[in-house]
DNA sequence: TACGATATTGAGAGTAAGTCTCACTAGCAA
DNA sequence: TTGCTAGTGAGACTTACTCTCAATATCGTA
């Protein structure tokens, strides 16, 4: 509600639509007109959104591709599907189209907000995650960080 | 496959039960043999477990049953639901029934593995976090530090 | 122990997020 | 332009989970 990224409501750059072209044909996919309608769409957002959010901001694409696409997206790195306890996934840029960061997740709502930590932190669980993970055979492609609790709304 | 939190297929002593039983009073609920059983097989699963898992290990609990009494025992901090990409949603013992522990979540199979991390790591991460979410407005009930990547069978 | 009030159960119907199908269209290579 | 393949969209479909309601178990009280 409070928060946001950047500059929310302009388009984004050409930098943006250009990585999220070259992630889609590194996996031999298309940048399609509403794939990149569906990029302008969670950009402008500026924070986690689902499919409902979507539709409601671009009611020209249609769910069933909106829900194809964003998993061709998801297959190409470049977007996040985070799912919390809520009715619907949220989806966001996955890094490095975003910086790295963690969530505040409403137990209540379910909503979600961006948040981010000292780096020297970030640094620290990283390594002791890649040494518990090692142990057993795991490997890690990321971390995931998140606080559950309520909401400033819901508190 | 390989690791157990403790010896996975004896029961699980009395004063499992009775801080359970605790739980479900101080929420004005009645510890039935239904939730009796609930809580049996959770703990001698060892992991956190699926809805199907619990079925086939208790196939005399009704399905409709077992949601029911999953969100009581959510509700009473008894239980954790993870929900992670795969179809069914997991559940394990909350704190501090069972030790502050972490995920590896496997993003092909969908699967949850524990992991422990040391003190110190824990500790400077809840003094972030908090950080962090005071800014906001936000008040945190937990965290969850989960690592995402390929289990060893699908690596 | 018996009884009354109420929480719980279980079978099945219902809901809805997300997936699949398939005829049609757009994008790319030659 | 022509042919081939990837992408689209409307709607049917799947299924994890919730809701309903009559039957039953549990608990406090006498």
């Amino acid at each position: 509600m409070t928060r946001r990224r950047a500059a929310a409501t302009d388009s984004p750059g050409p930098d943006l639509h250009e990585a999220v072209g070259m992630r889609l044909a590194r996996h031999d996919y298309r940048y399609t007109n509403g794939r990149r309608r569906l990029v302008d769409v969670i950009a402008a957002a500026g924070q986690p959104v689902t499919l409902p959010d979507i539709v409601v901001a671009a009611p020209e694409l249609a769910p069933s591709s909106v829900y194809r696409n964003l998993d061709v997206l998801e297959r190409s790195g470049v977007v996040d599907r985070i799912t919390s306890s809520g009715d619907h996934a949220y989806f966001e840029f996955a890094e490095p189209l975003l910086s790295h960061h963690h969530h505040l997740i409403c137990i209540d709502c379910g909503s979600i907000e961006d948040v981010r930590l000292d780096d020297d932190v970030e640094a620290l669980v990283d390594r002791s995650l890649a040494e518990a993970a090692s142990r057993t055979g795991f490997t890690p492609t990321r971390h995931s960080l998140d606080l559950h609790g309520y909401c400033a709304d819901c508190a």
